[in-house]
DNA sequence: TAAATAACAGAATTCGATTTATGTAACTTA
DNA sequence: TAAGTTACATAAATCGAATTCTGTTATTTA
C-alpha cells in the first residue's frame, strides 16, 4: 500500500483538479481530455471528480474560467485608473485583445478549447463578455455624464463598439491574425468609433431601411 | 437501350454539370456531395466530369463561382453610379453584406459550401475577396483626389475597413447574426469609418507600441 | 479523332464490433 | 457521516474490414 497522501480541504482539492487537468490540456488538446485521465493523475477515482465538477464540461469550463482570471484582474485594474472613461474603454478593449493574442500564442490548447467553449456559448465564456458589457456600459455612463458623448444611444454605442471590433475578440480571427499587426488596426478602429461618438449625434439615429 | 441525349456544346455541358451538382448540394450538403452522384444525375460516368473540372474542389468551386455572379453583377453596377465614390464604397459593402445574409437564407447549403471554400482560401472566395479590394482601393483613390479624404495611406484605410466589418464579411459571423439587424449596424460602422477618413489626418498615423 | 467510358490504384468513408469513457448510485472506510 | 471507491448502465470513441469514391490511364464508340 503506498501511503495516502494528507487529505486537502475542499477549496484545494478542486484547484488541484483544475490543475491537473490543465496539465493534461496542455499536453494533449481538449478533445483528448478525459475525466478519468485526470483522476489517474491526482491517484483518485474518476466518480471522485464528480463530487467537485458535475460534468466534464464544467471542469473544462472551470479551467477556462480560472485562466481567464488574469486578464479580469488587468481590465478591472485600468477601470479604476483616473483617466477619462473613453480612455479607460479604449485601454480595456486593447488590454483584452492583447491578453487574448498572448494567450493563443503561449497556451494554444487552452486557447483551443475556450474557443470551442465559445461557439458553444459556455458559462466561463459568457460570463467574460457580460463582464466587457458590463465595464464598458460603465464607462459610457460615465463619458455621457461629463458631456463628451454626442450620441445618447449608450447601448446602442456599446453594440457598435462590439460588432466593430469583432474580428479582435472572436477566437478563430485571433488565431487567424496572429501575425499581423491587429493592436494598431484594433487601436484606430477605436478611435474612429470614438470619434464619431464624441463628434456625431444623428450616427446612431440613421437605421437602414431593409432592417431584417 | 435509351437512345442517347443530343450532345451538348462543351460550356453548355459545363454548365449542366454545375447545375446538377449544385441541385445535389442543395439537397445534401457539400460534405455529402459526390462526383459520382453528379455523373449519375446527368447520365454519364464521372470520369466525363474529369474532363471538365481538374478536381471534386475545383467543381465545388464552380458552384460557388457561378452562384456568386448575381452579388458580383450589383456591386459592379453600384460602382459606376454617378454619387460621391465614398457613397459608392458605402453602398457596396452595405450590398455584399445584405446578399450574403439572404443567401444564407435562400440556400444554406451553398452558403456552408462558400463557408468552406472560404477558410480553405479557395479560389472563388479568393478572387471575391479581390474584387471588393479592388473596387475600394478604385473608389478610395477616386475620393482622395477629390479631397473628401483627411487620411493618405489608402490601403491602410482599405484595411482598416475590412478589419472593422469583418463581423459582416466573415461567413461564420454572417450567420450567427441572421437575426440581428446588422445592416442597421454595418450603416453605422461605415459612417464612422467614413467620418474618421474625412476628418481625421492622424488616424492612421498613430501605430501602437506593442504591436506584435 | 474528339467524346466518352471502362477499368484500375490508392484515398477516403462507412459500418459494425469492441473498447473506453461518462455520469450515477449503491457501498465502504476512516 | 463525510470522503471516497466500486460497480454499473449508457454514451461515445476507436479500430479494422469492407465498401465507396477520387482521379488517371487505356480503350471504345460515333
Amino acid at each position: 500500500m503506498t501511503p495516502r497522501p494528507p487529505r486537502l480541504p475542499p477549496d484545494e482539492q478542486r484547484d488541484a483538479i483544475i490543475d491537473a487537468a490543465r496539465k493534461l490540456l496542455a499536453e494533449q488538446g481538449h478533445d483528448r481530455l478525459r475525466v478519468v485521465s485526470v483522476a489517474n493523475e491526482l491517484g483518485m477515482s474518476h466518480a471522485n471528480v464528480y463530487r467537485f465538477f458535475p460534468s466534464r464540461e464544467a471542469l473544462m469550463d472551470a479551467i477556462v474560467e480560472s485562466w481567464l482570471a488574469y486578464s479580469r484582474a488587468e481590465v478591472k485594474e485600468i477601470a479604476t485608473r483616473s483617466e477619462p472613461p473613453l480612455n479607460r474603454l479604449r485601454a480595456i478593449v486593447l488590454s483584452m485583445h492583447r491578453n487574448a493574442k498572448r494567450r493563443f500564442r503561449e497556451e494554444p490548447n487552452v486557447s483551443e478549447l475556450y474557443e470551442h467553449l465559445h461557439g458553444r456559448r459556455a458559462e466561463s465564456a459568457r460570463q467574460h463578455i457580460a463582464l466587457l458589457y458590463g465595464l464598458g456600459r460603465e464607462l459610457l455612463r460615465e463619458a455621457a455624464e461629463t458631456g463628451e458623448l454626442a450620441v445618447k444611444d449608450l447601448d446602442a454605442a456599446l453594440r457598435l463598439v462590439h460588432a466593430a471590433t469583432a474580428k479582435f475578440t472572436t477566437p478563430r480571427l485571433i488565431r487567424e491574425s496572429l501575425d499581423e499587426d491587429t493592436m494598431t488596426q484594433l487601436s484606430q478602429v477605436l478611435d474612429a468609433l470614438l470619434l464619431a461618438f464624441r463628434t456625431d449625434p444623428e450616427l446612431l439615429e440613421r437605421s437602414h431601411p431593409d432592417a431584417r
